[in-house]
DNA sequence: ATGAAAGCGCTAACAT
DNA sequence: ATGTTAGCGCTTTCAT
């Protein structure tokens, strides 16, 4: 870790390169110009009442005709915070993140912060060098999305900085967490699906995906306390197309073969969806289908897929109020909030045939 | 404009609020700890090797028992410049960007720099906003991705700092740009579905959306190229799942019936695939879709989607390696780089029917 | 209402 | 090989 932190920096950047010709103006610029004290300058930058209007107007248009623009760097330094909020995604390639971008983009913008964004592309050590960056840059609190960090490598960094993790129950104390109640999502799934008559209905695992294992208990609790425990069955899976696609071919072979799926996400729903059309099967006739996480594919009309949708933008916005509340109050607690899921009904759920086999 | 620069801070700001206990650990603290000077500590920090092994060690030691990290926000102050690069993706809901990000971030690293990414969630004046934002903030360099900036905008910006524009052919000549041919991607569409014998090639227009107009030109040359002038035909559309499904619904009654149709993307091809489908007709057998940008929607299994591939990933490449150069080389003239779109064959594309008229 | 001065944490000459 | 010194551009007392 230390050799993450430090000399990192590349040798060729010690040596002198070319440099700009003309530095940007600065507040000095700007006193001289207007003819008054730098001090004079910083207030009238940062919106101070006390100053007369006529020092005032001599500073902006001071100011503007220098087209000088105040050096966050400066100021960050001197006031030991940056009003930036560090977010790190895992995977910016899951659609799922954007709207919790929203979320915390509005949120602290209403709280007079900004949300500076990196990601790991999947990779935890690329993750923590991220990490890393961020703490460097002196970031007032930063956001885990869906991050693949080691539980030690987030309890250190939350030591020096209010730390946020959406999207996956985090096993810390010291961090906020805001998560969708992935337990309550698979139950969700199942009861739509027995309350349609549906009694076969098997699982299709996300594997080490966030949430994945509590979406599985969540099916589960709920088999069990409808009496369908003994048709319970799960079968692996990873979050993936293939993963989907895969796990049903299994499960068509199956005696029962199920009359309904549940699939960890939509992306499996939708791989799901294809190898059982491909192999002759309608959806939601012979086969219903249920997904998780309402994503943009679900509600694609060509796929129109029954699905769990978690409050994205809500989870964002609570997790970077939460964030806020501890940069603000640093003794105040972390918290853990945790959401309702709600069902989404599509084109995928149907009641199971009367003929209890169904065939091409 | 300087509205949006100064004066822009909220008032509480300014009142003392609750302050961190300790401060974290500065390169003084190290230097005493270590009995050495803080000039020696900077040089360890930075690897540079003239320092004897003895204190280099004497130092990490101290550094790491006080969990000391350097604050970048100094060193940026000193040296003027941060070494990260500030990306604005208009809109982070847009997969389109995740690859050109992956591009941008590899080759950020690769010359010591690092990516900070702000949206302006497809809103112009947030845009702006978070411009200003990475201009205070001294990136060194900026990456527009599908800017919905105004040039004069951004001709500003560009006189402050090195700019790169991706994915739209921004036309200016102070900034560097590298964008994909649509043009060519236009006719490369229209020649495959010629090859395969059509002849009555309608097209799903994209609006003001990014490169759609120049899709829209290469459709047309071609088509007149081929000598199938007299069947263009050009629906209005927006890069939207709905305006690809009017698009087509108008198509279907037209007289004579086109028998393949060019979308400007990807989602507008799903809107009319699902459409066609719901008519009655089968895609490929009674109309040939194809579409733009082989998103990760075109790959599923389920939809498989004919489509012109834009380089993505070394689109941000070449768009990070351009302005890497000029922010070393401030005298370097921007560069306009146009790459090769290609063509994806999956299965929407076919032959059309001996029948002239299909019918359902 | 305004200015002077100190200092934020660090780097970069310039000594030695 | 190491230390001393002078800033980087800004905010913030403290005077006036």
């Amino acid at each position: 870790m230390s050799s993450a932190r430090f000399g990192s920096i590349p040798e060729d950047r010690q040596k002198t390169r070319d440099r700009q010709l003309s530095r940007p103006p600065t507040i000095v610029d700007v006193a001289e110009r207007a003819g008054v004290s730098k001090s004079l300058v910083s207030r009238v930058m940062r919106g101070e009442r006390a100053v007369s209007a006529s020092s005032r107007e001599a500073v902006i248009a001071a100011a503007e005709s220098l087209g000088y623009r105040p050096n966050a760097v400066a100021r960050s330094l001197v006031q030991r915070r940056t009003f930036n909020v560090g977010v790190i995604i895992s995977d910016l390639h899951n659609i799922f993140f954007a709207e919790v971008l929203d979320g915390l983009g509005v949120a602290a913008a209403a709280g007079g912060y900004r949300i500076l964004i990196t990601t790991g592309n999947r990779d935890p050590d690329a993750e923590a060098q991220a990490l890393e960056q961020l703490l460097q840059l002196r970031a007032d609190g930063i956001v885990l999305a869906g991050a693949r960090l080691q539980p030690e490598v987030v309890a250190a960094a939350a030591r020096s900085v209010p730390v946020a993790v959406v999207g996956s129950n985090f096993p810390l104390a010291e961090v906020d967490v805001v998560v969708n109640d992935d337990v309550r999502g698979g139950e969700l799934a199942v009861e739509h699906l027995a309350g349609l008559g549906h009694v076969c209905i098997a699982m299709i695992d996300g594997g080490e995906g966030a949430g994945a294992s509590d979406r599985r208990a969540g099916y589960e609790s709920a088999m069990r306390r409808l009496g369908l425990g003994r048709q319970a069955r799960v079968e692996p899976g990873d979050f993936t197309e293939a993963g989907g696609r895969e796990g049903i071919r299994r499960l068509l072979e199956a005696r029962p073969r199920p009359t309904a799926v549940f699939a960890s996400n939509d992306l499996a729903a939708v791989g799901a969806l294809n190898a059982i059309e491909e192999a002759g099967y309608q959806v939601p006739r012979d086969m219903s289908l249920v997904g998780y996480d309402n994503t943009a594919l679900a509600a694609l009309r060509h796929i129109s897929l029954t699905t769990v949708n978690q409050p994205r933008r809500q989870i964002g916005e609570l997790a970077m109020a939460s964030l806020l509340r501890r940069i603000e109050h640093p003794t105040a607690r972390a918290r853990r909030q945790v959401l309702p899921p709600e069902l989404v009904v599509r084109a995928t759920t149907a009641p199971p045939r009367a003929s209890s086999s169904p065939s091409p």
